[in-house]
RNA sequence: ACAAACAGCGU
DNA sequence: ATTACTATAGACGCTGTTTGT
C-alpha cells in the first residue's frame, strides 16, 4: 500500500514508469473508494418529475421539442460572450416548473482558467486541488446540473416514479473540475426557448454567427461513425462525430460535442463497360433508355478511362485502360440490377455500392478523421440523440464538380472522447424466469484519448443504480450502509426505472465509447428486450445515437447496429482476436492472463443464488455492489491494457473501414477496404460486393473454358452445413527427425514469409495471369498446381506488392523512431508500438484474405500461388542447408532447425549467420533471420516440440527459456493436472541431467501423484477439461460422444439466464455418478460436483488412465528405459492392459526403424515431394501423364501423389 | 483397419 | 408462393479422442 500510496503522489510529470508501476496504479481501483468521489447521483430528482402520462405521440413531439431546445441552445453557448447560468442551491429541489428557478451568473471553467495536471503542485488527489473555491463551485454545480437536466428528461418519460429524498451533493472530485463539460445541461428553458425562436426565424444568419463555423465557413468534424439506411433511407448517410464548441485557437483545450451530420443525394455511381465493337459514345445514348426503364430521372454520365481486372485471372485485355461510361444518379431512384446488360454494354458495376463506400472511395477517408463541411443547415426534426444535427447536401454546387465534404487539411488532435464503461446485474424472475437486470454499474471517464494509451486513471467518476429484484424488496438503510462504505448507490423502484435510469445517463453524458464484457452478445441484446419487454420505446434508442422505435414483435437483435453513432467495445471479442491462446475468454479468466494478481483478487463472480442471497441484508447488498464496480473497473483495466481502442482506431486508419466496424472483429472486411482503397485510387472498377456471374461471364468472353466459379457458385447455393474441406494446398511441413538433442539446434525462420513472397515475386490481380489452355506440359510447370506466367514486365509493381511495400516500409519507419528517438515521452512510445503492431497485422492478412471465399477480393490462384513460392523458398533453403553439410532435423512453413553438433553459443551463431547470408543472397525481399538458438530439444511430431532457448545477454551471460509448441501441456482440452505434470516432465527432461536421473524423477513423481489423487489432494480445478462450442449446443447432430455440448445443452434447458452460446469454452469434469454410462457422459460442470446435494465423485480412473498416462507417454516415447506399462505401473495402473499396445507398438518401431526415424511416415511425402526438387527416390518412375477431359491438354504429373491430392489432380484433370 | 464426428494446436 | 428472417464470415497442415463398422 505504501508503494502505492507513493505512485499516486507522483505528480504528473513524472510518467516515465514502468508497465507495472501502471499496473500498481491502476490496481488501486476501488481499494480506495474514500478518494473516489462521486458525481452523477440525481437521479432521483429525475423521478420527481411530473406525472403526466403522455400518448406516445405527444411524448414523441415534446422529445422533438426539447431536443431541437437542447440543439439550439449550444449554439448560444458558443459564443464566447454568453454566460452559462446555473441554478442556486435552491434549485435543487424538484422545480414544479422550471421558469422559476432563480440563477445566477458564474464562469464556466474554462481550461485557461484550470490548471492542467502537469503544472497543479498536487493534482493526484481531489482533496488537495489547488483552487478550493472554484472546487466549491463545481461541487453545487454538479448537483444542480443534474437535477435541471433530469427534469428535462423527465418530460420525456411516460413512467411515474414516486419522489424521492433527494441525496446531498456528493464529495468533489479533481476529474469534475478539470473536464466538466456539464455546462450544456444548466441553462434555463428560457433561454432554450429563446434560442430556438431567433434560430428558426433566420437558420443561415445564426450559423454564420455560430462559433463551430470557421472564418471562411466551416464547420469541422472529427467522424468515427456512420450509419445508412439502403431500405427506409436509401441516399442518406449518417456520420456521427465531435465537433468543438470553442473556436478560439488559442485556448489549449476545446469542448467537444456530439455532433450528427447527415449526407444527402449522396450519388449511385456506376460503370458500364462498352460491348467490343461499340463505343463508348454508343453506351451514353443507349443510358438514356435504360434510366427511362429504371425510372431514373436525374442522371449524368461521362466518358472514363478505367481499368479492370480479372479475380479470376483469365483475361488478359483488361489490364489496359479502356473508355467506360460512367454514370451518376440518384440514390433514391430504383438501383440497377447487377446483371443488367443492353445493347452496346456487356456489363455493369458498381450497382451494389453503398453511400457510405462511394463517400469512402470518393474523399479518400480512411478511418477517423477531420472534416471541413460546408454549406449544412441544422435539421428540422431531430432524427439523432446528437447534441448537434446538421443536414448537408454531398455536392456543393448543381454542377457536381465541388463536395460539401472534404478531408481537413490542417489535422489537429483527434478530441477526447466520453467513454462509459457498463456492467449488469442480472438475474432470473422467480415466476416468469425471464432474465432481469437489477443493477446498472458505469464507470466514465471524459476525455478517453482514441489514438493513445488510456489515462492513468481510466475513469473519473462513477454511477450505480440498483433495484429490488422480482419478489423481495431492498433491506433498509440501504444507502445509508454504501455511505458508510463510501459508494454512493442510486436505488429505484423497478426495472423499468433502472432502465429509465441508464438511459437517463447516456443522455446526460453522451458517451461517445461504450465498453463492457459479453456486450454485444448478452449485455446490449438484454437491454433491449428488457426495454422492449417494458415498453420503453423510443427513448431506449438513446443507447445509441439514432432515433428509433422498435416494435414489440420483432426480436430485438433485427435491429442494426443498436449503439450506431456510439462505439461499443467488447473486450469479449476484442480478446478473442487479440488473445488468440486463452482458456475461455470470460472476465475471470480475461483477469487472469492480462491482469496482475493485485488486481485479480478483486474479481468477484456472483452465482444466480448468490445474487439472489445477497439481498437478505444491506451489508451483503453493498457487498454486491462493491463487487460490481469491482468487476467493472477490472473490465475497463482490461481493455486499457489491450489498448482495444488505439489497436483498433490504427488498424482502422490503415485499411480505411468503419471503426466501428473493426471493433467488431473479422479481418475480412478491413482488407476488402484496404484494397477497395488501392485499386480505386489508380483508376480500377473494383469488384462488387456480391459476386454476380454477368461480370465472370463477360470477362470470360474472351477465352472459351470454364472455371471453377461455376462450381463455387454451386457451393453457395448448395448451403451445405458441411464446412468446406480446404480447397489449395498450404504450407510445408518437413518431416521432423524425432528424439531428444542435447547439442545446440539452430532455429532460422522467414520473417514474414507470405507478404515477403507477394513482394518478392510480384504477386498481384494485375500481374498474373492463368496459364493459356494450350499449355506445353513443361516439367516445372506442371509441378506448380497454379499455371501462371507473368503478364507484365517486373518493373511495373502490382498493386497488392506496392500496398505491402508500403505497409512494411511504414512500420520500419515507425520502428526506426521507437528505436532511435530517445526524446519520446512513455505515451508517444506506446502509440508507436501500436501503430506498428497494426502494420504487421495488416500485411499479415492479406494472404489469408486472398483464400477467403467470401472475401470481394477472393482468388484462390493467387493464394495458391503463394503458398506454393513459399513451400519452394523453404525447399530451397533445406537444401542450401544440406548442401552446406548441416543436419536439417525439422521445419515448418517458413522455418528450418538445424542441428548443428556444438554446444559452443558463438561457434553456433556463426554458422547461423553463414547460412543465414547464403539463402538471403537469393533474394530482393524475402529475408531469413535466426530466429534462436536451442540448448537442447525435445522433437515428437510435427508441430510438437519443447525446447530450452538459450540467449547471450550483452553481458556475455546466458538466459534460458523454456519453448513449448504444440504439445498437450499448452492445449485447453487437457485437463491441468496432466499438463502440469506433462510440464514437470519436460522441465526435467531439459533439464539436462543424464537419461537415468531424468526417468527415476519422473518415475518418483508419478508414484506420488496416484496417491495423491487417489487420496483426493488435488484441487478440483486440476481437473477441469476445457472446449469450445464451435456451433450452437443445439445444432449438434451427434451428442453421444461430446461431453461439453450435453453439459451446454442440459444448463440450458435447466438453468436460467445467460445461455451457453457458439464460442463459449465449457469445463468439465468427468465423474463417477453411479451410472454405468461412458466417461463421454459422465460429464459435469465444476458447480455439479461442488454442489452440496450432488453425490458426484471424480472418476480418477479416467485422469489416470486418459488424460495422465496418454500425455506422459507420448513425451517419453523417444527415450528407452520406460514405456507405457511402466508409466502405468508407477500411476498404479493395471499395467497389463498397456503391455500388449506396447508390443505393437515395439513390432511397428522396429520396422520403420526408431534410431534413424527418417522416414516413418507415409505422408511424409506430400507436398514437400509433390513440388520440391526432393523427389531423386522415384526418378526412375514415368510420370502420370492425363488429358484434360475439356480441351485434352496433357497434363503430367512427375511426382508422387497420395489420395489427399488427388482432388487437385482433378483440378487440372477437369481444369477447374 | 477404415470411416465419421469432435477437439485446437501449429505456421 | 411470397415474404421475412437467419447467421457468419483470413488460409491451410497436423495430431488427438470417441464412436461405429
Ligand atoms: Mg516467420
Ligand atoms: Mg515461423
Amino acid at each position: 500500500l505504501k508503494k502505492k500510496q507513493h505512485y499516486s503522489d507522483h505528480d504528473d510529470e513524472d510518467e516515465q514508469q514502468t508497465n507495472a508501476s501502471e499496473q500498481k496504479r491502476r490496481a488501486q481501483v476501488f481499494a480506495k473508494p474514500q478518494e473516489e468521489s462521486t458525481g452523477m447521483h440525481d437521479i432521483k430528482s429525475m423521478f420527481a418529475a411530473s406525472k403526466t402520462r403522455n400518448v406516445q405521440r405527444q411524448e414523441q413531439n415534446q422529445k422533438d421539442e426539447s431536443d431541437k431546445l437542447l440543439s439550439d441552445i449550444m449554439f448560444k453557448l458558443q459564443k464566447p460572450k454568453l454566460k452559462t447560468t446555473r441554478p442556486t442551491p435552491a434549485a435543487a429541489a424538484p422545480p414544479p416548473q422550471p421558469a422559476k428557478i432563480e440563477y445566477k451568473s458564474v464562469e464556466i471553467s474554462r481550461p485557461e482558467q484550470i490548471s492542467t495536471p502537469s503544472v497543479l503542485p498536487t493534482p493526484s488527489l481531489p482533496t488537495h486541488n489547488s483552487n478550493h473555491s472554484l472546487h466549491q463551485e463545481k461541487e453545487l454545480d454538479w448537483g444542480d446540473d443534474d437535477s435541471i437536466c433530469f427534469d428535462a428528461v423527465s418530460k420525456l418519460m411516460n413512467d411515474t416514479v414516486p419522489p424521492i429524498k433527494h441525496p446531498s451533493p456528493p464529495p468533489i472530485s479533481k476529474s469534475l473540475i478539470q473536464f466538466d463539460t456539464q455546462e450544456l445541461e444548466f441553462v434555463t428553458d428560457e433561454q432554450l426557448v429563446k434560442s430556438a425562436r431567433t434560430f428558426h426565424t433566420s437558420p443561415t444568419k445564426e450559423i454564420d454567427q455560430n462559433e463551430i463555423l470557421n472564418k471562411d465557413e466551416h464547420f469541422k468534424i472529427f467522424w468515427f461513425d456512420a450509419y445508412e439506411d439502403p431500405v427506409a433511407q436509401p441516399g442518406k448517410l449518417f456520420i456521427f462525430g465531435k465537433t468543438p464548441l470553442l473556436n478560439d485557437d488559442k485556448s489549449t483545450s476545446k469542448t467537444f460535442v456530439s455532433v450528427c451530420l447527415i449526407i444527402d443525394n449522396i450519388p449511385k455511381q456506376v460503370f458500364f463497360i462498352p460491348k467490343t465493337g461499340n463505343s463508348a459514345s454508343d453506351v451514353e445514348d443507349e443510358l438514356f433508355i435504360i434510366a427511362k426503364r429504371f425510372k431514373i430521372t436525374n442522371y449524368t454520365s461521362s466518358i472514363v478511362k478505367k481499368r479492370r481486372f480479372d479475380p479470376d485471372l483469365i483475361s488478359t485485355d483488361v489490364l489496359n485502360e479502356i473508355d467506360i461510361v460512367e454514370m451518376k444518379y440518384p440514390a433514391r431512384c430504383t438501383s440497377l440490377p447487377s446483371d443488367l446488360q443492353g445493347d452496346s454494354f456487356q456489363c455493369v458495376y458498381g450497382t451494389n455500392q453503398s453511400p457510405l463506400e462511394y463517400l469512402l472511395m470518393d474523399k479518400k477517408l480512411k478511418g477517423p478523421c477531420w472534416l471541413n463541411i460546408k454549406n449544412c443547415a441544422p435539421v428540422k426534426t431531430r432524427r439523432s440523440w446528437c447534441k448537434l444535427e446538421y443536414d448537408v447536401d454531398y455536392y456543393s454546387g448543381a454542377d457536381r464538380l465541388m463536395t460539401n465534404i472534404e478531408i481537413s487539411t490542417i489535422n489537429p488532435p483527434p478530441p477526447p472522447l466520453v467513454a462509459v464503461t457498463l456492467s449488469l446485474v442480472t438475474l432470473p424472475n422467480t415466476k416468469t424466469h425471464e432474465t432481469e437486470v437489477i443493477c446498472v454499474a458505469g464507470l466514465v471517464h471524459q476525455q478517453f484519448p482514441i489514438d493513445s494509451a488510456a489515462p492513468k486513471r481510466p475513469y473519473q467518476n462513477y454511477f450505480i443504480a440498483l433495484t429490488k429484484p422480482s419478489d423481495c424488496i431492498l433491506p433498509s438503510g440501504l444507502v445509508k450502509a454504501a455511505e458508510s462504505q463510501k459508494i454512493k448507490i442510486e436505488t429505484v423502484p423497478g426495472e423499468r426505472a433502472l432502465l429509465m435510469y441508464l438511459i437517463s445517463k447516456f443522455q446526460l453524458l453522451d458517451p461517445d465509447v461504450i465498453i463492457g464484457h459479453d456486450m454485444r452478445m448478452f449485455g446490449l441484446e438484454l437491454f433491449l428486450s428488457r426495454c422492449q419487454k417494458l415498453k420503453v420505446g423510443l427513448t431506449a434508442s438513446k443507447i445509441g445515437r439514432l432515433h428509433r422505435t422498435h416494435d414489440g414483435k420483432t426480436k430485438v437483435s433485427t435491429i442494426k447496429n443498436p449503439t450506431c453513432g456510439r462505439l461499443l467495445c467488447d473486450i469479449s471479442i476484442s480478446a478473442r482476436e487479440l488473445l488468440t491462446k486463452c482458456k475461455s475468454y470470460d472476465l475471470e479468466e480475461l483477469c487472469k492472463v492480462v491482469l496482475n494478481t493485485e488486481q485479480l483478487q478483486l474479481y468477484r463472480n456472483y452465482s444466480i443464488d448468490q445474487t439472489r442471497d445477497a439481498f437478505s441484508s444491506s451489508m451483503s447488498v453493498v457487498d454486491l455492489v462493491q463487487a460490481t464496480l469491482n468487476n467493472t473497473s477490472l473490465i475497463l483495466n482490461i481493455f486499457c491494457q489491450l489498448m482495444v481502442l488505439p489497436l483498433a482506431y490504427q488498424l482502422t486508419c490503415i485499411a480505411g473501414n468503419l471503426l466501428s466496424r473493426t471493433l467488431m472483429g473479422g479481418r475480412s472486411e478491413r482488407n476488402d477496404h484496404l484494397l477497395l482503397h488501392a485499386f480505386t485510387e489508380r483508376d480500377y472498377i473494383v469488384p462488387e460486393r456480391s459476386l454476380s456471374s454477368s461480370h465472370r461471364t463477360a470477362l470470360k468472353h474472351t477465352q472459351e473454358i470454364h472455371n471453377e466459379s461455376d462450381e463455387e457458385i454451386d457451393d453457395e447455393n448448395k448451403k451445405t452445413t458441411k464446412p468446406s474441406s480446404t480447397s489449395y494446398i498450404g504450407g510445408l511441413v518437413l518431416a521432423p527427425k524425432k528424439g531428444f538433442y542435447d547439442h545446440f539446434i539452430l532455429l532460422l525462420d522467414f520473417n514474414s514469409l507470405y507478404p515477403s513472397i507477394i513482394q518478392e515475386f510480384n504477386v498481384c490481380f494485375t500481374t498474373y495471369m492463368k496459364k493459356p489452355t494450350q499449355s506445353r506440359p513443361d516439367s516445372e510447370q506442371t509441378q506448380i498446381d497454379v499455371d501462371d506466367i507473368i503478364a507484365l514486365d517486373e518493373t511495373t509493381k502490382g498493386i497488392l506488392p506496392l500496398e505491402i511495400y508500403k505497409l512494411v516500409e511504414r512500420r520500419r519507419e515507425v520502428k526506426k523512431l521507437i528505436k532511435e528517438k530517445k526524446n519520446l515521452t512513455d505515451e508517444q512510445l506506446v502509440q508507436y508500438d501500436i501503430r506498428q503492431k497494426a502494420y504487421k497485422l495488416t500485411a499479415n492478412s492479406l494472404y489469408g484474405c486472398l483464400g477467403f471465399k467470401h472475401s470481394r477480393f477472393y482468388c484462390k490462384q493467387l493464394a495458391a500461388f503463394i503458398t506454393c513460392k513459399g513451400r519452394e523458398t523453404l525447399m530451397q533453403a533445406k537444401n542450401i542447408v544440406e548442401r552446406m553439410n548441416f543436419d536439417v532435423i525439422y521445419g515448418d512453413t517458413d522455418s528450418i532447425m538445424i542441428n548443428t553438433n556444438s554446444t559452443d553459443y558463438d561457434q553456433v551463431m556463426a554458422i547461423g549467420t553463414k547460412i543465414r547470408n547464403e539463402i538471403n543472397r537469393q533474394y530482393k525481399h524475402i529475408e531469413i533471420g535466426i530466429d534462436g538458438v536451442f540448448k537442447c530439444m525435445l522433437l515428437l511430431k510435427k508441430k510438437k516440440y519443447a525446447a530450452l532457448i538459450v540467449e547471450k545477454t550483452p553481458t556475455q551471460e546466458f538466459i534460458y527459456k523454456t519453448e513449448l509448441k504444440g504439445l498437450d501441456i499448452v492445449r485447453r482440452d487437457w485437463c491441468q493436472l496432466a499438463r502440469s505434470i506433462g510440464e514437470f516432465v519436460v522441465s526435467v527432461i531439459l533439464s539436462g541431467q543424464s537419461r537415468d536421473d531424468v526417468l527415476d524423477k519422473i518415475h518418483n513423481r508419478l508414484r506420488d501423484l496416484g496417491d495423491e489423487m487417489r487420496t483426493g489432494k488435488i484441487d478440483i480445478e486440476q481437473y477441469e477439461i476445457n472446449r469450445q462450442l464451435s456451433k450452437d449446443p443445439s445444432d449438434y447432430s451427434d451428442v453421444k460422444s461430446l461431453p461439453h455440448v450435453q453439459i451446454a445443452v442440459r444448463f440450458n434447458t435447466t438453468s436460467t439466464g445467460r445461455k451457453m452460446k457458439r464460442g463459449d469454452t465449457i469445463s468439465y469434469i468427468v465423474c463417477e455418478d453411479g451410472t454405468q454410462n461412458s466417461a463421454m457422459q459422465r460429464g459435469y460442470l465444476r458447480e455439479e460436483v461442488l454442489s452440496s446435494s450432488s453425490s458426484l465423485t471424480i472418476d480418477i480412473n479416467y485422469y489416470l488412465h486418459q488424460q495422465i498416462l496418454p500425455v506422459i507417454s507420448r513425451l517419453l516415447e523417444p527415450f528407452d528405459g520406460t514405456d507405457q506399462a511402466y508409466l502405468a505401473l508407477c500411476l498404479g495402473l493395471d499395467s497389463s492392459k498397456y503391455k500388449n499396445r506396447q508390443q505393437k507398438n515395439y513390432s511397428s518401431k522396429d520396422n520403420n526403424n526408431v534410431e534413424n526415424n527418417n522416414d516413418d511416415d507415409d505422408d511424409d511425402f506430400n507436398s514437400e515431394l509433390l513440388f520440391g526438387e526432393g523427389s531423386e527416390a522415384f526418378k526412375q518412375c514415368d510420370p502420370f501423364v492425363f488429358p484434360c477431359v475439356q480441351c485434352q491438354t496433357l497434363n503430367f504429373w512427375n511426382a508422387p501423389f497420395i489420395f489427399n491430392e488427388v482432388k487437385f489432380i482433378l483440378q487440372l484433370a477437369f481444369h477447374m
